[in-house]
DNA sequence: CGATTGACCGAAG
DNA sequence: CCTTCGGCCAATC
C-alpha cells in the first residue's frame, strides 16, 4: 500500500499526474491524501520538491490561483512562464479561468475518466 | 528541546 | 475585499 511511501512521496506522486495545461492547489492535494488541513505540509513537499525528478510543482498553486511559490522556481518568471508555455493564461501572479484549468485529483484521479470538472470555487 | 517559519486553508469579523 | 486567528506538521534555528 501506500503506507510505505511517505507524506511528500505521495504528494510527488499527484502532482507528477497533473496533465499539462492545468493546474491544482495545495488544499485539494491535502485533501486527496486524507490530510485536508495540512495543507502546509504540501507546500513543504513542494519545497523540497528539488530533491525529486518530473515533479511540475509550476502546476500547483494556492486556492486561489496565485503563483505563490514563483519565487522557489530559481526566477520569479520561471513559473508563470512554464504555465503559458503550457497554454494557461497568468496576470499579475494569478491564473486566468482558473476555475477551467483547475485539476482537482479527489475528482479527476477517483474516477479515472474525462477530465474538466467544473469546480466552483468561492 | 523550545520557538520560529513555511510554496496553505478555512472561518470569522 | 481585508485582516486576524487557529490548525496542521516538518524542518530549521
Amino acid at each position: 500500500m501506500e503506507s510505505d511511501k511517505s507524506f511528500f512521496e505521495k504528494v510527488y506522486e499527484v502532482v507528477r499526474k497533473i496533465p499539462p495545461g492545468r493546474v491544482t492547489s495545495y488544499g485539494a492535494i491535502a485533501h486527496y491524501l486524507g490530510t485536508r488541513s495540512s495543507a502546509r505540509m504540501v507546500g513543504w513537499a513542494m519545497n523540497q520538491s528539488h530533491t525529486q525528478a518530473d515533479v511540475p510543482a509550476h502546476r500547483v498553486v494556492n486556492r486561489k490561483g496565485m503563483l505563490s511559490g514563483k519565487h522557489h522556481f530559481g526566477g520569479p518568471r520561471v513559473m508563470q512562464q512554464l504555465l503559458e508555455s503550457e497554454g494557461i493564461r497568468v496576470t499579475d501572479d494569478q491564473v486566468i479561468d482558473f476555475n477551467k484549468v483547475f485539476w482537482d485529483p479527489s475528482l479527476e484521479l477517483a474516477n479515472e475518466r474525462i477530465p474538466i470538472s467544473v469546480k466552483e470555487i468561492k
